[in-house]
RNA sequence: GCGCCUCUAGCUCAAUUGGCAGAGCAUCGGACUCUUAAUCCGCAGGUUCUGGGUUCAAGUCCCAGGGGGCGUACCA
Protein backbone atom coordinates (compact mmCIF):
# COMPACT_ATOMS: atom_id res chain seq x y z
CA UNK A 1 0.00 0.00 0.00
CA UNK A 2 0.98 3.58 -0.56
CA UNK A 3 1.08 4.13 3.04
CA UNK A 4 4.62 2.65 3.48
CA UNK A 5 5.98 5.07 0.75
CA UNK A 6 4.78 8.05 2.65
CA UNK A 7 7.04 8.19 5.09
CA UNK A 8 5.49 10.63 8.31
CA UNK A 9 7.95 13.20 6.99
CA UNK A 10 6.13 14.32 4.48
CA UNK A 11 2.94 14.89 5.95
CA UNK A 12 2.12 19.21 5.74
CA UNK A 13 4.10 20.39 8.68
CA UNK A 14 1.70 22.09 9.81
CA UNK A 15 -0.73 22.92 11.73
CA UNK A 16 1.72 21.90 14.19
CA UNK A 17 -0.39 20.78 16.73
CA UNK A 18 -1.82 17.38 17.53
CA UNK A 19 -5.71 17.01 16.17
CA UNK A 20 -7.97 18.10 19.12
CA UNK A 21 -9.96 16.05 21.43
CA UNK A 22 -12.82 17.34 20.42
CA UNK A 23 -14.62 20.36 17.92
CA UNK A 24 -17.65 21.93 17.93
CA UNK A 25 -19.41 22.64 14.46
CA UNK A 26 -22.38 25.10 14.44
CA UNK A 27 -23.21 24.53 11.73
CA UNK A 28 -23.49 22.18 8.73
CA UNK A 29 -23.22 23.21 4.65
CA UNK A 30 -26.77 22.25 3.33
CA UNK A 31 -27.85 25.04 6.05
CA UNK A 32 -25.28 27.61 5.39
CA UNK A 33 -26.26 26.92 1.73
CA UNK A 34 -30.01 27.63 2.50
CA UNK A 35 -29.98 30.73 4.75
CA UNK A 36 -27.61 32.33 2.47
CA UNK A 37 -28.60 31.65 -0.49
CA UNK A 38 -29.82 35.38 -1.07
CA UNK A 39 -26.84 36.95 -0.08
CA UNK A 40 -25.48 39.84 -2.97
CA UNK A 41 -22.72 38.74 -4.69
CA UNK A 42 -19.06 39.56 -3.33
CA UNK A 43 -21.03 40.75 -0.07
CA UNK A 44 -20.12 39.23 3.83
CA UNK A 45 -23.02 37.87 5.60
CA UNK A 46 -21.79 39.14 9.38
CA UNK A 47 -22.34 35.55 10.50
CA UNK A 48 -19.32 33.70 12.14
CA UNK A 49 -19.71 29.61 11.44
CA UNK A 50 -17.89 26.75 12.82
CA UNK A 51 -17.88 23.81 10.37
CA UNK A 52 -16.25 20.26 9.82
CA UNK A 53 -15.64 17.43 7.24
CA UNK A 54 -13.69 16.65 4.47
CA UNK A 55 -11.53 18.74 1.84
CA UNK A 56 -12.67 17.26 -0.94
CA UNK A 57 -11.12 19.67 -3.40
CA UNK A 58 -8.47 22.69 -3.46
CA UNK A 59 -8.07 25.52 -5.75
CA UNK A 60 -4.59 26.69 -5.21
CA UNK A 61 -4.61 30.93 -6.76
CA UNK A 62 -1.41 32.00 -5.67
CA UNK A 63 -2.56 34.24 -2.48
CA UNK A 64 -5.91 32.80 -2.44
CA UNK A 65 -7.28 29.38 -2.11
CA UNK A 66 -10.36 28.10 -2.74
CA UNK A 67 -11.45 24.31 -0.72
CA UNK A 68 -14.45 22.32 -1.38
CA UNK A 69 -15.11 20.78 1.94
CA UNK A 70 -17.78 18.09 2.37
CA UNK A 71 -19.89 16.71 5.34
CA UNK A 72 -22.63 14.88 5.66
CA UNK A 73 -25.34 17.12 4.17
CA UNK A 74 -23.06 18.16 1.82
CA UNK A 75 -20.53 20.29 0.34
CA UNK A 76 -19.97 23.60 0.38
CA UNK A 77 -16.81 26.20 -0.96
CA UNK A 78 -13.71 27.58 1.18
CA UNK A 79 -12.31 30.63 1.21
CA UNK A 80 -9.10 31.43 2.01
CA UNK A 81 -6.87 34.48 1.51
CA UNK A 82 -3.41 34.77 2.25
CA UNK A 83 -3.51 37.66 4.27
CA UNK A 84 -6.34 36.69 6.48
CA UNK A 85 -6.37 32.67 6.70
CA UNK A 86 -4.10 31.41 9.77
CA UNK A 87 -1.04 29.04 8.28
CA UNK A 88 -1.69 29.62 5.08
CA UNK A 89 1.04 27.72 3.62
CA UNK A 90 -0.37 24.67 5.40
CA UNK A 91 -3.63 25.18 4.91
CA UNK A 92 -2.78 24.63 0.83
CA UNK A 93 -0.44 21.97 1.77
CA UNK A 94 -3.43 19.47 2.95
CA UNK A 95 -4.22 16.53 1.66
CA UNK A 96 -7.55 16.15 -0.24
CA UNK A 97 -9.42 13.49 2.63
CA UNK A 98 -8.08 15.03 5.27
CA UNK A 99 -10.80 16.27 7.69
CA UNK A 100 -11.11 19.38 8.41
CA UNK A 101 -12.44 22.37 11.26
CA UNK A 102 -13.06 25.56 10.00
CA UNK A 103 -14.44 29.17 11.92
CA UNK A 104 -15.27 31.98 9.57
CA UNK A 105 -17.67 34.04 8.20
CA UNK A 106 -20.62 33.10 5.42
CA UNK A 107 -19.49 35.15 2.39
CA UNK A 108 -20.69 35.15 -1.09
CA UNK A 109 -17.70 35.18 -3.99
CA UNK A 110 -17.96 37.83 -6.65
CA UNK A 111 -19.19 35.35 -9.03
CA UNK A 112 -21.88 34.30 -6.99
CA UNK A 113 -21.01 31.27 -4.67
CA UNK A 114 -21.98 30.87 -0.83
CA UNK A 115 -18.41 30.26 1.02
CA UNK A 116 -17.13 30.52 4.47
CA UNK A 117 -13.93 31.96 4.89
CA UNK A 118 -11.15 30.63 6.62
CA UNK A 119 -10.68 32.80 9.96
CA UNK A 120 -9.20 29.66 11.24
CA UNK A 121 -8.99 26.28 10.93
CA UNK A 122 -7.74 23.14 12.22
CA UNK A 123 -6.97 19.59 10.71
CA UNK A 124 -9.19 17.16 12.71
CA UNK A 125 -7.29 13.38 10.99
CA UNK A 126 -5.47 13.16 8.19
CA UNK A 127 -6.09 11.36 5.00
CA UNK A 128 -2.34 9.38 4.10
CA UNK A 129 -2.30 8.58 0.24
CA UNK A 130 -3.75 9.53 -2.76
CA UNK A 131 -7.48 10.02 -3.24
CA UNK A 132 -9.60 8.70 -5.78
CA UNK A 133 -10.10 10.68 -9.17
CA UNK A 134 -12.45 13.32 -8.26
CA UNK A 135 -14.13 13.17 -10.92
CA UNK A 136 -14.40 9.60 -11.47
CA UNK A 137 -14.53 8.82 -8.61
CA UNK A 138 -14.00 5.05 -7.22
CA UNK A 139 -15.70 2.67 -9.08
CA UNK A 140 -13.88 -0.56 -8.54
CA UNK A 141 -16.25 -2.92 -6.62
CA UNK A 142 -13.70 -4.65 -4.60
CA UNK A 143 -12.55 -1.63 -3.03
CA UNK A 144 -16.17 -0.30 -2.72
CA UNK A 145 -17.17 -3.02 -0.72
CA UNK A 146 -13.62 -3.81 1.60
CA UNK A 147 -13.08 -0.51 2.07
CA UNK A 148 -16.19 1.25 2.16
CA UNK A 149 -15.06 4.09 4.20
CA UNK A 150 -14.33 5.39 0.75
CA UNK A 151 -16.83 4.47 -1.04
CA UNK A 152 -18.96 6.66 1.09
CA UNK A 153 -17.26 9.40 1.03
CA UNK A 154 -16.44 9.52 -3.05
CA UNK A 155 -19.68 8.68 -4.13
CA UNK A 156 -22.94 10.10 -3.26
CA UNK A 157 -25.22 7.70 -4.59
CA UNK A 158 -23.89 5.17 -2.61
CA UNK A 159 -23.78 7.52 1.03
CA UNK A 160 -27.36 8.27 0.02
CA UNK A 161 -28.55 4.26 -0.46
CA UNK A 162 -27.63 4.09 3.40
CA UNK A 163 -28.99 6.71 4.54
CA UNK A 164 -32.65 5.72 2.81
CA UNK A 165 -31.68 2.16 4.50
CA UNK A 166 -31.19 3.31 7.85
CA UNK A 167 -34.14 5.85 7.47
CA UNK A 168 -36.63 2.98 5.87
CA UNK A 169 -35.59 0.35 9.17
CA UNK A 170 -36.54 3.14 11.72
CA UNK A 171 -39.69 4.30 9.78
CA UNK A 172 -40.80 0.59 9.82
CA UNK A 173 -40.53 0.22 13.77
CA UNK A 174 -42.30 3.40 14.21
CA UNK A 175 -44.99 2.13 11.89
CA UNK A 176 -45.09 -0.87 13.69
CA UNK A 177 -45.04 0.77 17.19
CA UNK A 178 -48.10 2.70 16.40
CA UNK A 179 -49.94 -0.42 15.44
CA UNK A 180 -49.01 -1.74 19.13
CA UNK A 181 -46.46 -4.28 18.03
CA UNK A 182 -43.58 -4.60 20.66
CA UNK A 183 -40.05 -5.28 19.58
CA UNK A 184 -38.38 -7.81 21.27
CA UNK A 185 -34.77 -9.58 20.96
CA UNK A 186 -34.64 -13.08 20.77
CA UNK A 187 -31.35 -15.44 20.74
CA UNK A 188 -29.00 -15.43 17.68
CA UNK A 189 -26.78 -19.15 19.20
CA UNK A 190 -30.02 -21.91 18.59
CA UNK A 191 -29.07 -25.05 19.58
CA UNK A 192 -31.76 -26.16 17.12
CA UNK A 193 -31.70 -24.22 13.90
CA UNK A 194 -35.95 -23.85 12.86
CA UNK A 195 -37.77 -21.69 10.94
CA UNK A 196 -37.09 -21.59 7.69
CA UNK A 197 -35.59 -24.20 5.08
CA UNK A 198 -31.96 -23.36 5.03
CA UNK A 199 -28.46 -24.50 6.24
CA UNK A 200 -27.20 -23.13 9.34
CA UNK A 201 -23.56 -21.83 10.13
CA UNK A 202 -22.28 -24.26 13.13
CA UNK A 203 -20.26 -23.17 15.90
CA UNK A 204 -19.65 -23.87 19.67
CA UNK A 205 -20.28 -23.18 23.07
CA UNK A 206 -16.92 -24.31 25.09
CA UNK A 207 -18.25 -23.97 28.70
CA UNK A 208 -21.33 -26.11 28.06
CA UNK A 209 -19.21 -28.31 25.73
CA UNK A 210 -23.10 -27.50 23.33
CA UNK A 211 -22.98 -27.21 19.50
CA UNK A 212 -25.19 -24.36 18.69
CA UNK A 213 -26.26 -22.93 15.75
CA UNK A 214 -26.45 -19.39 14.07
CA UNK A 215 -30.17 -18.39 13.31
CA UNK A 216 -31.63 -19.25 10.06
CA UNK A 217 -34.63 -17.62 11.52
CA UNK A 218 -36.24 -15.97 14.45
CA UNK A 219 -39.69 -17.93 13.95
CA UNK A 220 -40.00 -20.24 16.78
CA UNK A 221 -38.54 -18.43 19.63
CA UNK A 222 -41.40 -15.22 18.27
CA UNK A 223 -43.97 -17.35 18.64
CA UNK A 224 -43.02 -18.73 22.04
CA UNK A 225 -43.71 -15.24 22.65
CA UNK A 226 -47.19 -15.24 21.96
CA UNK A 227 -47.80 -18.48 23.58
CA UNK A 228 -46.32 -16.45 26.28
CA UNK A 229 -49.32 -13.35 25.92
CA UNK A 230 -47.17 -10.73 24.00
CA UNK A 231 -49.65 -10.44 21.30
CA UNK A 232 -48.32 -8.89 18.88
CA UNK A 233 -44.51 -8.85 18.88
CA UNK A 234 -41.90 -8.16 15.80
CA UNK A 235 -38.15 -8.34 15.68
CA UNK A 236 -35.49 -7.02 13.38
CA UNK A 237 -32.65 -8.72 13.07
CA UNK A 238 -29.74 -10.39 11.25
CA UNK A 239 -29.90 -14.12 10.52
CA UNK A 240 -27.58 -15.97 8.79
CA UNK A 241 -27.85 -18.44 6.02
CA UNK A 242 -24.60 -20.93 5.18
CA UNK A 243 -25.95 -20.72 1.49
CA UNK A 244 -24.34 -19.30 -1.70
CA UNK A 245 -24.29 -15.50 -2.89
CA UNK A 246 -25.76 -13.95 -5.33
CA UNK A 247 -26.96 -10.30 -6.05
CA UNK A 248 -29.68 -10.79 -4.14
CA UNK A 249 -28.22 -12.99 -1.11
CA UNK A 250 -25.88 -12.14 1.29
CA UNK A 251 -24.82 -15.06 3.72
CA UNK A 252 -25.94 -12.78 6.91
CA UNK A 253 -29.31 -10.52 6.26
CA UNK A 254 -31.73 -8.65 7.77
CA UNK A 255 -35.04 -9.89 8.34
CA UNK A 256 -38.28 -8.09 10.39
CA UNK A 257 -40.47 -11.05 11.62
CA UNK A 258 -43.81 -10.00 13.35
CA UNK A 259 -46.33 -12.30 14.64
CA UNK A 260 -50.18 -11.13 15.51
CA UNK A 261 -52.22 -12.97 17.34
CA UNK A 262 -56.17 -13.03 16.53
CA UNK A 263 -55.19 -11.99 12.73
CA UNK A 264 -54.94 -14.27 9.79
CA UNK A 265 -52.83 -13.81 6.50
CA UNK A 266 -55.67 -11.78 4.41
CA UNK A 267 -55.25 -9.40 7.38
CA UNK A 268 -51.58 -9.25 7.35
CA UNK A 269 -51.41 -8.70 3.39
CA UNK A 270 -52.96 -5.47 3.98
CA UNK A 271 -50.28 -4.57 6.33
CA UNK A 272 -47.37 -5.45 3.99
CA UNK A 273 -49.42 -3.15 1.15
CA UNK A 274 -49.76 -0.40 4.30
CA UNK A 275 -45.89 -1.04 5.25
CA UNK A 276 -44.28 -1.01 1.78
CA UNK A 277 -46.66 1.39 -0.25
CA UNK A 278 -46.28 3.85 2.64
CA UNK A 279 -42.34 3.63 2.85
CA UNK A 280 -42.28 4.71 -0.78
CA UNK A 281 -44.39 7.33 -0.16
CA UNK A 282 -42.37 8.45 3.15
CA UNK A 283 -38.30 7.91 1.49
CA UNK A 284 -39.18 8.34 -2.18
CA UNK A 285 -42.23 10.54 -2.59
CA UNK A 286 -43.81 8.27 -4.80
CA UNK A 287 -45.34 4.98 -4.69
CA UNK A 288 -43.79 4.04 -8.05
CA UNK A 289 -40.45 3.27 -7.82
CA UNK A 290 -37.61 2.34 -10.62
CA UNK A 291 -36.22 -0.73 -10.34
CA UNK A 292 -33.61 -1.90 -12.95
CA UNK A 293 -34.54 -0.33 -16.63
CA UNK A 294 -38.60 -0.62 -15.65
CA UNK A 295 -40.72 0.94 -12.65
CA UNK A 296 -42.67 -0.92 -10.29
CA UNK A 297 -46.44 0.43 -8.80
CA UNK A 298 -46.67 -0.11 -5.53
CA UNK A 299 -49.83 1.54 -4.61
CA UNK A 300 -52.17 -0.55 -2.94
CA UNK A 301 -54.35 -3.20 -3.23
CA UNK A 302 -52.02 -5.38 -4.55
CA UNK A 303 -53.36 -8.77 -6.39
CA UNK A 304 -54.20 -11.63 -4.74
CA UNK A 305 -53.66 -15.18 -6.55
CA UNK A 306 -53.23 -18.34 -5.91
CA UNK A 307 -50.22 -20.26 -7.28
CA UNK A 308 -51.92 -22.55 -9.28
CA UNK A 309 -53.80 -19.50 -10.81
CA UNK A 310 -50.54 -17.84 -11.72
CA UNK A 311 -48.88 -20.97 -13.14
CA UNK A 312 -51.61 -21.67 -15.19
CA UNK A 313 -51.63 -17.46 -16.49
CA UNK A 314 -47.99 -18.35 -17.52
CA UNK A 315 -47.62 -21.88 -18.72
CA UNK A 316 -51.65 -22.85 -19.75
CA UNK A 317 -51.18 -26.18 -17.42
CA UNK A 318 -54.53 -26.40 -15.25
CA UNK A 319 -52.32 -28.35 -12.01
CA UNK A 320 -53.89 -29.49 -8.86
CA UNK A 321 -52.76 -31.22 -5.77
CA UNK A 322 -55.32 -33.97 -6.76
CA UNK A 323 -53.09 -34.98 -10.23
CA UNK A 324 -50.63 -38.02 -10.19
CA UNK A 325 -47.63 -37.23 -8.41
CA UNK A 326 -46.05 -38.81 -11.69
CA UNK A 327 -47.99 -36.92 -13.72
CA UNK A 328 -46.72 -33.96 -12.26
CA UNK A 329 -43.30 -35.62 -11.89
CA UNK A 330 -42.60 -35.88 -15.98
CA UNK A 331 -44.58 -32.15 -16.22
CA UNK A 332 -41.65 -30.58 -14.16
CA UNK A 333 -39.15 -32.87 -15.80
CA UNK A 334 -40.20 -31.41 -19.13
CA UNK A 335 -40.08 -27.90 -17.69
CA UNK A 336 -35.91 -28.71 -16.62
CA UNK A 337 -37.04 -29.30 -12.97
CA UNK A 338 -34.51 -31.59 -11.44
CA UNK A 339 -37.12 -33.97 -9.83
CA UNK A 340 -36.19 -36.25 -6.73
CA UNK A 341 -37.67 -39.15 -5.49
CA UNK A 342 -38.64 -37.71 -2.46
CA UNK A 343 -40.26 -34.40 -4.34
CA UNK A 344 -43.91 -35.30 -3.44
CA UNK A 345 -46.95 -33.32 -5.62
CA UNK A 346 -46.80 -30.15 -3.16
CA UNK A 347 -43.11 -30.17 -3.72
CA UNK A 348 -43.46 -30.34 -7.12
CA UNK A 349 -46.29 -27.71 -7.54
CA UNK A 350 -43.42 -25.29 -5.55
CA UNK A 351 -40.73 -26.26 -8.21
CA UNK A 352 -42.97 -25.71 -11.06
CA UNK A 353 -43.84 -21.95 -9.80
CA UNK A 354 -40.71 -21.36 -9.37
CA UNK A 355 -39.18 -22.72 -12.58
CA UNK A 356 -41.84 -21.21 -14.50
CA UNK A 357 -43.87 -18.39 -12.82
CA UNK A 358 -41.89 -16.36 -9.99
CA UNK A 359 -39.50 -14.74 -11.84
CA UNK A 360 -41.92 -13.30 -14.56
CA UNK A 361 -44.06 -11.76 -12.02
CA UNK A 362 -43.18 -8.15 -12.28
CA UNK A 363 -46.53 -5.60 -10.33
CA UNK A 364 -46.73 -6.82 -6.98
CA UNK A 365 -48.99 -9.83 -6.38
CA UNK A 366 -49.73 -11.68 -2.84
CA UNK A 367 -48.93 -15.52 -4.25
CA UNK A 368 -51.22 -17.41 -1.79
CA UNK A 369 -51.97 -20.55 -0.71
CA UNK A 370 -48.95 -22.77 -1.01
CA UNK A 371 -48.99 -26.75 -0.77
CA UNK A 372 -48.82 -27.77 2.67
CA UNK A 373 -45.80 -29.82 1.88
CA UNK A 374 -43.99 -26.87 1.57
CA UNK A 375 -44.93 -25.20 4.42
CA UNK A 376 -44.53 -27.11 7.70
CA UNK A 377 -45.25 -23.94 10.06
CA UNK A 378 -48.20 -22.77 8.28
CA UNK A 379 -52.11 -23.70 9.12
CA UNK A 380 -54.24 -26.10 6.92
CA UNK A 381 -56.34 -23.81 4.53
CA UNK A 382 -59.22 -23.29 5.47
CA UNK A 383 -61.08 -24.63 2.45
CA UNK A 384 -58.50 -26.02 0.63
CA UNK A 385 -57.13 -30.13 1.69
CA UNK A 386 -53.35 -30.09 0.96
CA UNK A 387 -52.86 -25.97 0.77
CA UNK A 388 -52.33 -23.57 4.03
CA UNK A 389 -53.23 -20.22 4.31
CA UNK A 390 -49.61 -18.94 3.27
CA UNK A 391 -48.60 -16.09 0.96
CA UNK A 392 -45.75 -14.46 -0.47
CA UNK A 393 -45.25 -10.97 -1.89
CA UNK A 394 -43.75 -10.98 -4.98
CA UNK A 395 -42.24 -7.52 -6.99
CA UNK A 396 -40.54 -7.33 -9.76
CA UNK A 397 -40.11 -11.17 -9.96
CA UNK A 398 -38.61 -11.46 -6.66
CA UNK A 399 -39.55 -12.32 -3.21
CA UNK A 400 -40.34 -9.70 -0.74
CA UNK A 401 -41.90 -11.16 1.92
CA UNK A 402 -43.44 -14.41 3.30
CA UNK A 403 -46.72 -14.84 5.63
CA UNK A 404 -49.17 -17.22 6.65
CA UNK A 405 -51.71 -17.86 9.01
CA UNK A 406 -49.49 -20.34 12.00
CA UNK A 407 -49.81 -23.85 12.50
CA UNK A 408 -51.11 -23.94 16.11
CA UNK A 409 -51.62 -27.42 16.58
CA UNK A 410 -48.94 -29.34 18.29
CA UNK A 411 -50.01 -32.57 17.26
CA UNK A 412 -50.04 -31.32 14.08
CA UNK A 413 -46.79 -29.62 14.34
CA UNK A 414 -45.26 -32.76 15.47
CA UNK A 415 -46.24 -34.54 12.53
CA UNK A 416 -44.98 -31.83 9.99
CA UNK A 417 -41.64 -31.76 11.84
CA UNK A 418 -41.38 -35.81 11.50
CA UNK A 419 -42.16 -35.26 7.85
CA UNK A 420 -39.43 -32.91 7.58
CA UNK A 421 -36.96 -35.23 9.44
CA UNK A 422 -37.83 -38.10 6.72
CA UNK A 423 -37.01 -35.20 4.23
CA UNK A 424 -33.58 -34.72 6.16
CA UNK A 425 -33.01 -38.50 6.47
CA UNK A 426 -33.69 -38.32 2.47
CA UNK A 427 -30.55 -36.12 2.41
CA UNK A 428 -32.24 -32.76 2.46
CA UNK A 429 -29.51 -30.75 4.45
CA UNK A 430 -32.13 -27.80 4.76
CA UNK A 431 -35.23 -29.74 5.98
CA UNK A 432 -36.34 -28.92 9.56
CA UNK A 433 -34.96 -30.91 12.65
CA UNK A 434 -37.86 -31.84 14.93
CA UNK A 435 -38.16 -29.23 17.58
CA UNK A 436 -39.98 -30.77 20.52
CA UNK A 437 -39.21 -27.35 22.84
CA UNK A 438 -41.43 -25.15 20.36
CA UNK A 439 -43.96 -28.46 19.99
CA UNK A 440 -44.21 -28.31 24.08
CA UNK A 441 -44.83 -24.82 23.66
CA UNK A 442 -47.90 -25.14 21.26
CA UNK A 443 -49.29 -27.89 23.87
CA UNK A 444 -49.22 -24.47 26.45
CA UNK A 445 -51.91 -22.83 23.57
CA UNK A 446 -50.47 -20.42 20.75
CA UNK A 447 -54.16 -19.05 19.96
CA UNK A 448 -54.95 -18.02 16.03
CA UNK A 449 -51.78 -16.14 14.78
CA UNK A 450 -50.56 -14.65 11.81
CA UNK A 451 -46.68 -14.09 11.10
CA UNK A 452 -44.70 -12.38 8.62
CA UNK A 453 -40.97 -12.18 7.01
CA UNK A 454 -39.30 -9.71 5.34
CA UNK A 455 -35.84 -9.71 4.20
CA UNK A 456 -35.35 -5.84 5.15
CA UNK A 457 -32.42 -5.71 2.27
CA UNK A 458 -34.91 -7.08 -0.66
CA UNK A 459 -37.22 -4.14 0.64
CA UNK A 460 -33.64 -1.59 0.52
CA UNK A 461 -32.82 -3.07 -2.93
CA UNK A 462 -36.55 -1.99 -3.46
CA UNK A 463 -36.92 1.32 -2.42
CA UNK A 464 -33.78 2.33 -3.43
CA UNK A 465 -33.83 0.79 -7.18
CA UNK A 466 -30.45 -1.23 -6.55
CA UNK A 467 -30.05 -4.56 -8.04
CA UNK A 468 -27.08 -6.13 -6.06
CA UNK A 469 -28.06 -6.98 -2.11
CA UNK A 470 -24.16 -5.55 -2.09
CA UNK A 471 -25.27 -1.88 -2.66
CA UNK A 472 -27.19 -1.97 0.54
CA UNK A 473 -25.32 -4.24 2.93
CA UNK A 474 -22.39 -2.08 4.47
CA UNK A 475 -19.96 -4.79 4.55
CA UNK A 476 -21.04 -7.28 2.24
CA UNK A 477 -19.58 -10.93 2.71
CA UNK A 478 -16.47 -10.92 1.08
CA UNK A 479 -13.86 -13.76 0.75
CA UNK A 480 -11.07 -12.72 2.93
CA UNK A 481 -8.58 -10.51 1.75
CA UNK A 482 -5.38 -13.35 3.68
CA UNK A 483 -5.92 -16.87 4.32
CA UNK A 484 -8.11 -17.09 7.47
CA UNK A 485 -5.90 -18.14 10.87
CA UNK A 486 -7.50 -19.83 13.40
CA UNK A 487 -7.44 -17.53 16.70
CA UNK A 488 -6.32 -19.78 19.33
CA UNK A 489 -9.12 -20.18 22.31
CA UNK A 490 -8.04 -18.94 25.63
C1' G B 1 -19.89 -26.22 -7.67
C1' C B 2 -20.18 -25.12 -13.13
C1' G B 3 -19.95 -21.50 -17.41
C1' C B 4 -18.65 -16.76 -19.47
C1' C B 5 -16.07 -12.14 -18.80
C1' U B 6 -12.28 -9.36 -16.40
C1' C B 7 -7.40 -7.75 -13.85
C1' U B 8 -2.31 -2.15 -17.08
C1' A B 9 0.51 4.06 -12.45
C1' G B 10 -2.75 6.00 -6.08
C1' C B 11 -7.76 6.73 -9.07
C1' U B 12 -10.36 6.51 -14.05
C1' C B 13 -8.92 4.43 -18.46
C1' A B 14 -5.84 3.79 -23.48
C1' A B 15 -2.16 0.72 -26.09
C1' U B 16 -4.23 -1.18 -34.21
C1' U B 17 -2.18 -7.66 -36.61
C1' G B 18 2.15 -10.13 -31.30
C1' G B 19 6.48 -4.83 -32.49
C1' C B 20 9.70 1.17 -27.79
C1' A B 21 3.77 0.62 -21.82
C1' G B 22 0.64 5.89 -22.49
C1' A B 23 -3.16 9.88 -21.12
C1' G B 24 -6.24 12.60 -17.64
C1' C B 25 -6.79 13.34 -12.49
C1' A B 26 -4.10 12.79 -7.78
C1' U B 27 1.04 13.27 -5.72
C1' C B 28 5.79 16.31 -5.92
C1' G B 29 8.28 21.29 -7.72
C1' G B 30 7.02 26.15 -9.92
C1' A B 31 3.37 30.55 -11.62
C1' C B 32 -1.25 32.80 -10.38
C1' U B 33 -6.20 37.24 -5.23
C1' C B 34 -12.67 34.99 -7.58
C1' U B 35 -11.82 29.56 -8.75
C1' U B 36 -15.95 25.78 -9.76
C1' A B 37 -13.31 18.69 -12.40
C1' A B 38 -9.63 26.02 -12.03
C1' U B 39 -5.70 26.96 -15.57
C1' C B 40 -0.47 26.99 -17.18
C1' C B 41 4.86 24.98 -16.90
C1' G B 42 7.83 20.96 -15.08
C1' C B 43 9.40 16.35 -12.34
C1' A B 44 8.36 11.70 -10.86
C1' G B 45 5.36 7.55 -10.86
C1' G B 46 4.98 0.28 -13.71
C1' U B 47 6.90 -7.21 -11.21
C1' U B 48 0.87 -4.90 -17.11
C1' C B 49 -2.42 -10.04 -10.64
C1' U B 50 1.23 -14.53 -10.00
C1' G B 51 3.96 -18.68 -12.15
C1' G B 52 5.13 -21.36 -16.46
C1' G B 53 5.03 -21.88 -22.01
C1' U B 54 5.07 -20.47 -27.52
C1' U B 55 7.90 -16.62 -30.25
C1' C B 56 13.34 -12.93 -32.90
C1' A B 57 9.67 -10.25 -29.93
C1' A B 58 4.03 -11.18 -25.16
C1' G B 59 0.01 -6.17 -21.70
C1' U B 60 -1.73 -8.86 -26.17
C1' C B 61 -1.42 -15.91 -27.78
C1' C B 62 -1.48 -20.89 -24.74
C1' C B 63 -1.50 -23.59 -19.76
C1' A B 64 -1.98 -23.44 -14.38
C1' G B 65 -3.11 -20.59 -10.09
C1' G B 66 -5.21 -16.09 -7.56
C1' G B 67 -8.69 -11.69 -7.08
C1' G B 68 -13.19 -9.61 -8.94
C1' G B 69 -17.87 -9.37 -11.86
C1' C B 70 -22.07 -11.61 -14.18
C1' G B 71 -24.99 -15.88 -15.14
C1' U B 72 -26.37 -20.62 -13.35
C1' A B 73 -27.01 -24.09 -9.36
C1' C B 74 -28.28 -23.78 -4.13
C1' C B 75 -31.40 -20.30 -1.35
C1' A B 76 -39.68 -23.32 0.07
Amino acid sequence: MTSDEQPVESAPAAPSEPPPYRFDPDADAATILAEHDGLEDGTESGVTVTIAGRLMLRRGQGKLVFGVLQDGTGRIQLFAPAKTTPEFEAFGDLNLGDWIGVSGEVMKTRRGEVSVRVDSWSRLAEWQGTFPDKWHGLADVDTRYRQRYIDLWVNEDSRQRFVTRSKMVSSIRRFLDERSFLEVETPMLHPIPGGAHARPFTTHHNALDADLYLRIAPELYLKRLVVGGLERVYEIGRVFRNEGLSTRHNPEFTMLELYWAYADYTDCMVLVEELVSGLAVELTGSTTVAFGDREIDLAPPWRRATMLELIEEQTQLALDLAMDRDELAAIATDLGVEVKQSYGSGKLILEIYEKTTEAELWDPVFVIDYPKEVSPLSRDHRDKPGFTERFEAILGGRELCNGFTELIDPVEQLARFEAQSAEREAGDAEAMPIDHDYVRALEHGLPPTVGLGIGIDRLAMLLTGTTTIRDVVLFPTLRPETPATDPEPA
